[in-house]
DNA sequence: CGTACAATTGAAACCAGTCAACCATTGTGG
DNA sequence: CCACAATGGTTGACTGGTTTCAATTGTACG
């Protein structure tokens, strides 16, 4: 019933994106499957698009295929935050659920393409079909859990350790072939990193060429390719486990 | 069928705090009634008790009746960071759900009481009656647009708007009576206060005492009370909406 | 009453922010 | 095709807010 989807959503393993194509990379267990979503629709954003704006109204929750989004919130005063960064397999817009408009903004950093999941029908299933009632619960938990994470990274972490763990948590969220190098593309500026990492710009281009003269990561424009993990962990302030049980989770099923 | 309820959380309006015994404060519209959980269980916390542990098995959530909690992160390395305080009328736990352990800890600061949900239950009804499936989704959004609060706050405040934003925020969830000269229980120490602010103790005990220099707030050993409430707004970065609904005639500006 | 804990305050060190100059890349229009 | 502007990135010098270290006072509880 799947397959049957023209321009639509697939199920199962995505054409450019390697890992498997279903909601809630957040927590293990049970996963939402779009297998159970037929009437699902894509949009293509290009670089700067926005995918739906601060007080526009609610209707959809969208999953990343590929590409990336950043999501912004904004002050009573007008400046905008990062709050997070949405990578293929990532569901954006949680954070508006049960409101009529949009608590935040997301905007393409990169071409990218997202299935939108209407909220309504969401629920609807989620009424009839326990277990995607469970995976929304899921999911949406997870969306505090990682938010827990970034206030701890907030909080009491130094520009060096931010950016080191910023890093690493990037390169275990981009799937993309873990095995070839761990290089990972980052299509965001230094600003929006700072953003992010409550850095200025200048404070992020400086450690990372610090971390770069020091040879743990490589600065190539866009993107980043880690040369020393253990020593990226050690400077993050993480335990330096695991010496290489690679990306064996890739076609997990 | 809520009144045959003894020693058992009532529903309505409880008997020491003022607001109504629903779950949710988070967002407007509906919220979840308690009368339709007969089967609850108070548990009351003495100062320093736990309600759960990082890692303790999850079951519950928990919602606050009286008192206050923190709730508590670890660090790989150890260092805890609290990622909230929750008041009468807030729901705890809602970061664990999915998970079969708990991902933070909650402790009292101060004599409490909860209600114990079961997830279980919660889940079940949120399977028949649609009200309560959506009421479970706002409240857990709900958690996430609060910690975006946060997030916003730790990445691109200094320490005197942290201040100011918390107090104004304690006070205005505080829904203790707020007629009373807007004064706020605050038992939690200066450092637990720096920890969820990612401030150091002596930078929130100089900065209240900086306040409290400028008239702009009291502190009473573990209290305070807003005196200038546009003022700490100003600071806060805050509009200054509302000049004077009730506040000012009492103190007879 | 004394111990332990919390809070306050001061002085110095330090990390990140600010201001500013310069470089690299990209895209635009003459 | 080149000149040019615009944007993003890098780096340096300086400033300043927070942290750190330390000493003192205040408060709660046995």
């Amino acid at each position: 019933m799947a397959m049957m989807a023209a321009k639509r959503c697939e199920s199962g393993v995505c054409g450019h994106c390697v890992q498997p194509c279903v909601l809630g990379t957040l927590s293990s267990g049970l996963r939402l499957d779009l297998r159970d979503f037929p009437e699902l629709k894509e949009r293509h954003l290009a670089r700067g698009d926005y995918l739906f704006h601060t007080s526009g109204s609610f209707e959809s929750l969208y999953a990343v295929r590929s590409g990336m989004l950043k999501v912004t919130v904004l002050t009573e005063d007008g400046r905008e935050q990062i709050t997070g960064f949405f990578l293929p397999g990532d569901l954006v817009g949680l954070d508006s659920v049960g409101l009529r408009h949009h608590a935040s903004s997301a905007a393409a950093l990169d071409d990218t393409v997202v299935c939108e999941l209407p909220f309504s029908v969401l629920e609807r299933h989620g009424q009839s079909v326990p277990r995607i009632q469970a995976a929304l619960f899921r999911m949406l938990s997870g969306q505090i859990r990682r938010e827990q994470s970034t206030l701890l990274l907030l909080g009491s972490l130094r520009a060096e350790e931010r950016l080191a763990q910023f890093l690493i948590d990037m390169s275990e969220r981009a799937h993309t072939d873990a095995d070839c190098g761990t290089a990972i593309g980052m299509p965001m500026t230094r600003e929006e990193i700072g953003s992010y990492l409550g850095l200025k710009l200048e404070t992020v281009s400086r450690t990372l060429s610090k971390l770069h003269r020091e040879g743990v990561i490589e600065v190539i424009k866009r993107g980043v390719r880690i040369r020393e993990l253990n020593k990226l962990r050690l400077l993050a302030g993480l335990s330096v486990r695991k010496p290489a049980p690679s990306a064996l989770r890739r076609l997990g099923h």
